[in-house]
DNA sequence: AATAATTGTAACTAGAATGGTTACAGCGGT
DNA sequence: ACCGCTGTAACCATTCTAGTTACAATTATT
């Protein structure tokens, strides 16, 4: 990966939309607002829907949110749209030289670092909740 | 994307090798530790080089570091490697609808809480150096 | 009961990134 | 001149992405 998918600004928007106005939010009009084709709302919809965070309603349309805004942070979007594998952000190449002295040891070293900053990343995005960021356009 | 590419852990093994042991480090050398494929170090070895970082003999064969292992950090080399687009981790949908408030502002209210979830992960990159790394294990 | 709008999926597509591979030109000591 | 190395180009299979078409299943409304 180059970038981390938009998936997950495409679901930050969704539950955004939501929040801010619970009728009308069927998955082609929040397509309308995010500007893509409601098979990729309604495919991350699904994921919102199994982590918990909404509750959508076959035939007759529409979404509302499980959590209050306020108890909906970043995090909790970006882990439920699934964005990394494994929730590893960083891979690491595979078996490298068990003979060579570098290569027995970087991986157990190099793999904590990577850990710290994808926590540090992580616990950013924690930071912030949904009501929040609506906040700041409302 | 779904993880960041194994060229920066390859690279900050490809570093560590050549920190450890400044001789012997050959391209072919160095694949075999990180057990690939030599053209892949040789690609990894360049944007190395193109970033600064270490001097690559091209003939005789093998690279040495330009900066001491303490002043190279594991962000200096994540940039090295050019391993995320436009320098931006996270990739955001693009052109959303205007006509909606939630269109017209998640852009610019979303992408301000992104870059400090990536800075909050590369300050904690730039926190170990090569030095630091390789400390733990030789 | 029929209708209409909506959700839930499956299947397919084009495009791009990844990591590996072969091939070969150019460099530089011996 | 030789030999080993670097620097690239070209190609490949695999995977992810985001979009698209299609259609079955659901549910309120008529």
């Amino acid at each position: 990966m180059k970038q981390i998918s938009t998936r997950f600004s495409m679901a930050v928007h969704t539950l955004s939309l939501i929040a801010v106005s619970p009728n009308e939010c069927t998955g082609d009009f929040i397509a309308g607002s995010v500007n893509t084709n409601p098979v990729v709302i309604r495919r991350i919809m699904g994921m919102l829907k199994k982590a918990g965070l909404v509750d959508v309603r076959p035939g007759v349309g529409g979404a509302t949110l499980l959590k209050e805004p306020g108890r909906i942070t970043l995090l909790d979007i970006y882990r439920a749209v699934d964005v990394t594998e494994e929730n590893r952000l960083f891979r690491m190449h595979e078996s490298p030289n068990m003979n060579c002295p570098v290569g027995r040891n970087i991986e157990q070293a190099l793999q904590s670092e990577l850990q710290a900053a994808q926590s540090a990343m992580e616990q950013r995005l924690a930071r912030t909740t949904l009501e929040q960021l609506i906040g700041t356009f409302q």
